[in-house]
RNA sequence: GCCGCGGUGGCGUAGCGGUAGCGUGGGGGCCUGUGGAGCCCCUGGCCCGGGUUCGAAUCCCGGCCGCGGCCCCA
């Protein structure tokens, strides 16, 4: 009988949980800090809440089946349909616009490799109701403020829109189909040989040359600012959406973010759904996306609610999780706790209500459990981590008095017994 | 779904056709009031299923799992 975790699904130890969770809790403070509010959602909805926003296809890729009650079921795959929902349902009853972040794992079948697994946890931010560059800076700014509050120093936030080349194609009669294709060729830009990227980008093209120059010349202006690419763009119909990306540098100048903002139009992000500004985040060295967003106008709609604009984003926390670590950023400083200990049996109860007053006083401790001889629970309280041992004896106990261990240096201190709290809390400080 | 490499105690490894060893960890002892040292004992393993063979951890096939890559990545 074997009794293992499923394939691509991961059980995290105690050093692994805490790292995550330092993660998550900065970046639940920062989201915080710009306002935005946790909403809890579903792990378990209706098939057809995501079939509407992706299609039928994406079963293959999900976790489904049916439940006791005949409904056809689905393990989330992302977050952002139930938003979508919970605003529509909630819709007259909120001020917009309205802020909502979430955390949590979701689940895609796909083969797990390189991390991808089949459970992930997520952390990301819904802005609806707001079209303004101002709201699309808002979810970078916070983007970026979070990379920096988790310690990160050398990462860019690469911005496109992808009404550039799907105008530049829509122009040239190609239709949506057909567009998504050469924009597949394009996300890969970064993966494949140059020889295999123009290769394949003109039989996208259907082989049209003059096209295919000219989308070479506008990926050409990666990492060039938007006000440069637009003095030698020549395409009308790009300029309302090459401006707006100019606002949007502009103001993030302003506001003091330009330092890790990037024009790159090569980020498509793969979705049809976009529907304007995209951006994922890149961290030096690390050679997947740690996060990605964008926005989709026609998200809330799309459930059925009115015509209401959106941006969102959400964090790869896992991807997060391991680029920290392979940049040696995450601090794992975790409080030590105390360790009481005991000589001889008749002491147990007093040692039992010892480590109850000091949790009380709020001091992590930890108390022998196992009746064992104090050589071995010393040699336990130093495994556990543990930075002081009190040590409940009879000699002492009969002078009202207790001893405390330092477990790094090995001295030792007598101390009354009613001055222990304070005398630990001096001791930890 | 496809391709490559791999799978030996909890972890790390040696063996690569003939009794499965070591390190570490865990439990205990030397030590009935002072630990992380040392010595000793115990614990515990060849991923699963077929095949080849007198005999398989070892060779072959399939599956499962892991790692990496392709496809894909909401």
């Amino acid at each position: 009988m074997d009794f293992s975790p499923l394939r691509g699904f991961r059980v995290l130890l105690p050093e692994e949980a805490r790292i995550l969770q330092r993660v998550e809790d900065t970046l639940r403070t920062v989201f915080t800090l710009y306002g935005f509010e946790e909403v809890v959602l579903p792990t378990l909805e209706p098939f057809s809440l995501f079939e509407r926003k992706s299609g039928e296809e994406i079963e293959k890729h999900m976790y489904t089946f049916t439940d006791f009650g005949g409904r056809k079921v689905a393990l989330r795959p992302e977050f952002t349909p139930s938003a979508a929902r919970l605003f529509v349902q909630r819709a007259g009853e909120l001020k917009l616009p309205v802020k909502w972040s979430y955390f949590g794992s979701v689940f895609r079948y796909d083969e797990p490799q390189k991390m991808r697994y089949r459970e992930f946890w997520q952390a990301g931010v819904e802005l609806i109701g707001a079209s303004s560059v101002e709201s699309d800076l808002e979810v970078i700014s916070l983007v970026i403020d979070s990379m920096l509050a988790l310690g990160f120093k050398d990462f860019r936030v690469e911005v496109n829109d992808v009404r550039i080349f799907r105008e530049m194609l829509g122009q040239e009669g190609f239709n949506p189909d057909q567009q998504y294709r050469v924009m597949l060729v394009i996300d890969k830009r970064n993966k494949v040989s140059e020889e295999t990227f123009e290769r394949d980008l003109l039989a996208a093209l259907d082989g049209r040359k003059e096209l295919f120059d000219r989308i070479m010349f506008v990926l050409g202006l990666r990492k060039k600012s938007p006000g440069e690419s637009l003095a030698i763009l020549e395409e009308p119909k790009l300029r309302q959406v090459i401006e707006r990306l100019i606002k949007l540098f502009d103001l993030g100048k302003e506001v003091g973010l330009s330092k890790w903002i990037l024009f790159s139009p090569n980020i498509v992000r793969g979705l049809a759904y976009y529907t304007g500004m995209v951006f994922e985040v890149l961290v030096e060295g690390i050679p997947y996306s740690v996060c990605g967003g964008g926005r989709y106008d026609n998200l809330i709609s799309l459930y059925g609610g009115p015509d209401i604009p959106c941006v969102g984003m959400s964090f790869g926390v896992d991807r997060l999780v391991e680029a920290a670590m392979e940049k040696r950023i995450i601090k794992v400083g975790e409080r030590r706790p105390v360790f009481v200990a005991y000589i001889g049996q008749e002491l147990k109860p007093l040692a039992l209500k010892t480590a109850r007053d000091l949790r009380m006083a709020g001091i992590k401790t930890d108390v022998e459990l196992r009746e064992r001889p104090l050589s071995k629970q010393l040699e336990y309280a130093n495994k556990r981590g543990c930075k002081l041992a009190v040590l409940l004896g009879k000699r002492e106990l009969e002078r009202k008095a207790v001893k405390i261990r330092d477990l790094d240096s090995g001295e030792e201190l007598e101390i009354p017994l009613d001055r222990l709290i304070e005398e630990i809390r001096g001791k930890l400080a």
